[in-house]
DNA sequence: CATGAATGAGAGTTCATTCAT
DNA sequence: GATGAATGAACTCTCATTCAT
């Protein structure tokens, strides 16, 4: 038993490797750029050997894709335990951009990679992602019922914030931020952010203790 | 010299035929399965003529990304004549999108495309693409003197402006927006930017008339 | 000694296994398209097993060949029993092609493939299989004798009669019967033994009773 | 117009040169062993270099087959304008096999090579192939109306002859025929075929002259 | 100016086989 | 005895690119 829980871990891990080196090669070199010679060299084993781990080079490209998937959605659940539903869109948002700038790979693989094959591609996308936007969604349900937003249709709003951090992470990712030094994309993320939630509002962000407050005069 | 001009022009006839054709094929295939071949097929010359006009498969690549700046700093100068600064945001970011949705394969080119070679690629966003985001930026200030932001770092607020619309527009491109059916896009844009814009002044929108209107007990 | 005996019954089992997958799956897909990890995956070992009751994958198809001529002599056998030097030709000649069109991928590999390697082939033929063609030509020379066939070399005779039953067996294996309905093939094989052998003599042959019966003439 | 036909031809030669080495190759080795790998380099050229001429090495297969068709549609035509049937159905056997063992790997790829894609492949036999059958068909049938042969189904008849010929040629390729020294095939094959249809009448074959001579009691 | 012909480099993938365990 | 893991050596096929003509 023993022995056989250690073979299948060391198969796991050979996974592993092979997606986490699938992984930085992509990011070096970009996908399409990238072979299973490449892998396989840089991790020191013959192509074949790729081949006993994955069927082929669309499940790599997939597995990392739900990898990512999983990853964001639990990056995001962590943040999403506060009561205030603006508050909670507000981190919402800053964990998004944050999996994103963090993990420039599995998002370019999930949001901005024209897809390789669609049929699976949109599986996943249900399985998954499209568990995220339901989250979106019910949040921004209770910002209107709260009446922060306007009363919209929900659909349009979840879709608009979406693309707001979408926007935000994948023009950084793309280099289109060199307008911001490395170390200020953070607060500019959080100031955008705002602007896009807390002007709506009346309330008002606290800076100094990087909290919302209800406006003084309301 | 009348000689040398037509010859000039024939030269330069026959690469704008280059290119519309490598966009049209890039349109219908998506670039990474358009090959120098099947351009020069379609064209009905042979490939090697194909490098007598450009000097390889990047160049024509790089031509159309700027082509496509090109295009879209004109597509958005025309509905930039606009008075108030709030509308003409809204404008200009409606035209921005639809120029997305319109050309999407110049937009991937533009926007989304990993850049095939660093060099090149960042000489040609400053020509144009940055006097694009110059304009942005002018007027979001005039916007913030007018008072319809809060006063911010303006770089900040037109790369928020822009990430708004480059998300909307790249999601929609890569197929996340189908929650919303392909008729009703143009509607479901039009209220983003309302909600993005407009409820974050005393403004209103009028849906009536299709413009925006001061708010009434301010 | 009874250990070992097991040992080894044990053993000739396991070959006996992996012949009889391989048999099936040859029949289902034609060698070619058979790797030994197909017959492994079949039975449930790993690929190495095979290995431990065969040098390689050309054994496993030699033993299959003489396998095949075994199951031909026997299958023919017991058909030479008859009297008549010609009806036992004639019964002879149904066996074979029987046995052909039963076992397709037997004769393919017996008869029809190229020799994979030419050492062995030999050895394997002049073996049983050239057991099989002296029974032939023994008939031959009785039917010789009994006035049946004019006086030739024997040779000659005995390679026609294979070459004929080996023509009609190999074209049908091949596809090429395809004027013949499936249900109709064993009515026209004993046709064209009919047209081969009864017609060559005096005799006629009783389609009533499946039997030939002597001319009325002679 | 001189040039762009000299630039045909040569295209045509160097189709030619591959398919002649195609050809040679199969012989030596047996196609399935036969990688475009291994004509290259026979023509010294690069393996790319065999795409301009062929789509894929199916095409070079099939172009062979087909070119196989011709050629022995060809040889038999040429052997068919005797007067009578019997001696025209020998002599079209005798081509028949003159043809299999002179051109042994055309007569595999036709004949005896398991089909390596289906649907082209009967395209192929019914266009030329079939032509081929039903002259032989006609043959038999004027040979039954002559009263050469019994009153049977022609197809059975036709089928029955045409296995025969196919056996002893494919016999002979596969190397069955070494009871018969290399020279003495021809003689065997003439002996072969007197077996089979002189002796099915009352007339006698003329050893001598070489010609089938009518006798009543001779 | 245009191109036919050619190719180097490399893609994904498969398979018989080996060997330490 | 059995095998999991690994691989070398192939395979077919594609493509951007070059160059003599």
């Amino acid at each position: 038993m023993s022995i056989k829980q250690r073979k299948e871990q060391e198969k796991s891990e050979m996974r592993t490797l092979i997606l986490k080196t699938a992984m930085n090669l992509f990011l070096e070199k970009g996908f399409e750029n990238i072979t299973i010679r490449n892998i396989a060299e840089k991790i020191e084993y013959s192509p074949a050997t790729i081949y006993l781990y994955f069927k082929n080079k669309d499940e790599i490209l997939f597995t990392l894709r739900r990898e990512g998937f999983e990853k964001l959605y639990e990056h995001q659940k962590t943040s999403l335990k506060l009561d205030d539903p603006l508050m909670r869109l507000h981190k919402h948002g800053e964990a998004y951009i944050q999996f994103a700038l963090e993990n420039p790979e599995y998002y370019d693989l999930m949001f901005m990679m024209r897809g390789p094959v669609k049929e699976m591609q949109e599986t996943n996308d249900c399985d998954i992602g499209l568990a995220s936007y339901e989250l979106l969604k019910t949040n921004v349900k209770e910002c209107m019922d709260a009446g922060h937003f306007p009363v919209m249709n929900i659909d349009i709003v979840a879709f608009s914030l979406w693309s707001y951090v979408h926007g935000i992470a994948s023009l950084i990712i793309r280099g289109r931020g060199i307008m911001f030094p490395e170390e200020g994309i953070k607060s500019m993320v959080e100031e955008a952010l705002n602007f896009m939630l807390v002007s709506k509002t009346e309330k008002k962000w606290d800076l100094e203790n990087k909290q919302i407050i209800s406006g003084v005069n309301v």
